[in-house]
RNA sequence: GCCCGGGUGGCCGAGUGGUGGAGGCGGCGGCCUGCAGAGCCGCUUCACGAGGGUUCGAAUCCCUCCCCGGGCUCCA
C-alpha cells in the first residue's frame, strides 16, 4: 500500500509523491511568541510531530521547517505592557516554547525560522508583487490585491466578492476591503524596519511565503497548520507566493489539524481558555498527552476534557502492562506452538500498523494494531507461563519500533523517577511484608501495600514475588 | 449572510456502499490470588442527529431539516 495524504485543497485523499525523488519538504506554521504554548499548539505540533517520524520511517529524506513569528502585533502590544523590548519578550518567550517542545519530545524539526531574520526576503517578496502589478502602496502601507489573482479562494472554496463580513473595520485605503497588508506603515517610536515603502512591519501572512521560497523554492510537498489557518492565512499565502514566483502550486499537498476546544470552544489565547503545557506536564507525562491526541484521527476535533486524558492514561498504562509482564517473563530455548504461532503473525501486526499509518496518518487504528498485539503477547504469556529468548526480544523491539513512530513506549518500564535508593528501600520493604504474609499477618501486611498506594507506590503479589511500580 | 467541518454504544473513538459497531476507558461476572493488582475469558454492544430518496443492499451516495463547532483579514 502506498501513503496516502488528505489534501485540503482537493479535499481528498491523494497518493503521496514527493516532487524531487525521495526529498520531502515541509513547512509548519510555528507559534507566534507572546505567550507559553498551551495544548492547542500541543495538538497541532505533535500531529506534525508524527507525520513526520512516520515519514522518515518510510525512509523519506525530511527536510522540516517551523517558522517563529517573532514580529507581531500581539508581541508589541504585550510588550508594551510589560514595558520591555518586543524582541526581548519574542526570545523568552521562544526559549519557552523551545522547552515545551523538548518535553512533549517534539524532535523532528530541522530548523525554526525566525521572521525577524528575513527582512530582506520578504522586503524582496514585497517588491516583487508591486513590480508584478499584484500590489499596490497607499499611505497606510503595501497591499495585495486579490482581485489580481484569479485563484484567490481555491484553499479556501470562498469567492472573494462574498468576503465582505468583518470582525476589524478594514483600512480605508484600501481598494477592496479584501485586500490584505503585505507592509504595514509604522510610525518611527514603534517598533520596525526600513524599507522601500518607508518604516514599518511585514503583514501577517508574507514571513511564511518568503521562508519557503527561500529554502524550498517556488514549490514544496507539504504545509501544515491548524484547519483555522485556512482562511486568510493559507490563502494568502498561495496568491502571494504563486503570483511572486509564477510558478505554481506552492504546496503540493495542504494539510490540516482539527482544533482543540475547550466546552465545545477553541482554546485559544484570546478566549483566555487555554491550559499551558507546561500546567499540564505537572500532572501528565508528556507520553500521556502525546496518547491522548493521537488516539483521536488528527483531522478530527477534540474537546478537551481532564477524564479523557485520565483515560488515555489508563489506555497507556495497559500496554506498559504488557511489557512488564513480558520482561519478567520466563525465558526458554524452544519454540512452543504459541511462540511459533506469535512469531509469524509479528509481520502481519506491523504490516497492518503501516497500512493505518499509509491510510492518511490513521494513529487511532495503529494504536489499535498495538492493542491488538499486547492481546496475543498476553495470552501466550497467560498460557505457557514462559516465552521464547527470541520471541521475547521481536515482541519488545517491535513495540519499540511501531511505538517510536508515534513517540509512545520507550520509557523504561519503571520512572526515571526511580534511584538506588528508592529501589534498594522498596526491596527492604516488600522483604518485611512478605515475611508477614507468611505469617499470615495479612492486616499488617495489606496495611503496607494500602499506604504505599496512597504515596503512588503499587505493589503486585505475583507467583514469581512482588513487584512494585509508581502509579 | 457566505464558506468549511462534525453529530456512531455508559464514555472516548475507528469505519465513507456489502459477512460480525475496530480498538480503548469504565462497569459487572468468571479464572488466578490469602486479598488486591496485573493478565486471561465473557457480558455491558444487533448503534450510526431527524425525515425523505437512489440502490438487490446505505452510518457510508443524493435532497430537506435540526443541533454543535470553525473561518470571513488576531489565532496552532
Amino acid at each position: 500500500m502506498v501513503l496516502k495524504v488528505y489534501n485540503t485543497l482537493t479535499r481528498s485523499k491523494e497518493e503521496f509523491t514527493p516532487l524531487h525523488g525521495n526529498r520531502v519538504n515541509m513547512f509548519v506554521c510555528g507559534p507566534t511568541v507572546y505567550d507559553y504554548m498551551h495544548l492547542g499548539h500541543a495538538r497541532t505540533y505533535i500531529a506534525y510531530d508524527v507525520i513526520a517520524r512516520y515519514l522518515r520511517y518510510k525512509k523519506y529524506s525530511l527536510f522540516y521547517i517551523m517558522n517563529i513569528t517573532d514580529v507581531d502585533d500581539k508581541i508589541i502590544e504585550r510588550a508594551k505592557e510589560k514595558n520591555v523590548h518586543p524582541i526581548k519578550l519574542a526570545v523568552e518567550y521562544e526559549n519557552y516554547f523551545m522547552e515545551d517542545m523538548e518535553r512533549l519530545g517534539i524532535n523532528t524539526v530541522n530548523l525554526f525560522v525566525r521572521a525577524s531574520e528575513h527582512l530582506e526576503e520578504i522586503i524582496n517578496q514585497v517588491k516583487t508583487l508591486i513590480e508584478k502589478g499584484y500590489a499596490y502602496e497607499t499611505e497606510t502601507g503595501v497591499y495585495y490585491d486579490v482581485t489580481k489573482f484569479l485563484d484567490y479562494g481555491k484553499l479556501s472554496r470562498q469567492k472573494p466578492e462574498e468576503l465582505s463580513q468583518h470582525r476589524v473595520d478594514p483600512d480605508p485605503t484600501k481598494r477592496h476591503p479584501q485586500d490584505f497588508a503585505l507592509w504595514k506603515k509604522r510610525s518611527r517610536e514603534e517598533f520596525g524596519w526600513d524599507s522601500p515603502w518607508g518604516y514599518g512591519r511585514p503583514g501577517w501572512h508574507i514571513e511564511d511565503t518568503a521562508i519557503t521560497v527561500t529554502y524550498f523554492g517556488p514549490t514544496y510537498d507539504i504545509h501544515g497548520g491548524a484547519i483555522e489557518l485556512i482562511f486568510p492565512h493559507h490563502e494568502a499565502e498561495i496568491a502571494q507566493a504563486e503570483a511572486a514566483t509564477g510558478v505554481k502550486p506552492l504546496v503540493r499537498y495542504w494539510v490540516h489539524t482539527g482544533l482543540l476546544t475547550v466546552r465545545g470552544e477553541k482554546m485559544s489565547k484570546s478566549l483566555g481558555n487555554f491550559i499551558t503545557v507546561r500546567d499540564a506536564l505537572k500532572k501528565y507525562d508528556a507520553e500521556t498527552l502525546r496518547f491522548f491526541f493521537i488516539l483521536t484521527h488528527y483531522r478530527s476535533p477534540i474537546d478537551f476534557d481532564e477524564q479523557k486524558l485520565e483515560q488515555a492514561r489508563e489506555s497507556l498504562r495497559t500496554l506498559y502492562n504488557t511489557l512488564q509482564n513480558l520482561q519478567e517473563t520466563e525465558q526458554a530455548d524452544e519454540l512452543t506452538e504459541e511462540d511459533k504461532n506469535l512469531q509469524t503473525k509479528l509481520q502481519q501486526f506491523k504490516q497492518k500498523f503501516i497500512d493505518a499509518m499509509d491510510d492518511d496518518f490513521n494513529t487511532p487504528v495503529a494504536v489499535s494494531v498495538l492493542f491488538e498485539l499486547a492481546h496475543e503477547v498476553n495470552r501466550v504469556i497467560q498460557k505457557n507461563k514462559r516465552i521464547s529468548s527470541k520471541l521475547k526480544e521481536d515482541v519488545s523491539n517491535l513495540f519499540k519500533e511501531l511505538g517510536g513512530i508515534l513517540g509512545i513506549l520507550q520509557k523504561p518500564i519503571r520512572k526515571e523517577a526511580e534511584t538506588e535508593i528508592v529501589d534498594k528501600l522498596l526491596e527492604v520493604i516488600i522483604e518485611v511484608r512478605n515475611e508477614l504474609r507468611n505469617r499470615k499477618e495479612y492486616e499488617i501486611a495489606d496495611r503496607i501495600r494500602n499506604r504505599l498506594r496512597e504515596v503512588g507506590i503499587v505493589l503486585e503479589d505475583t507467583g514469581k514475588g512482588t513487584r512494585w511500580r509508581f502509579s
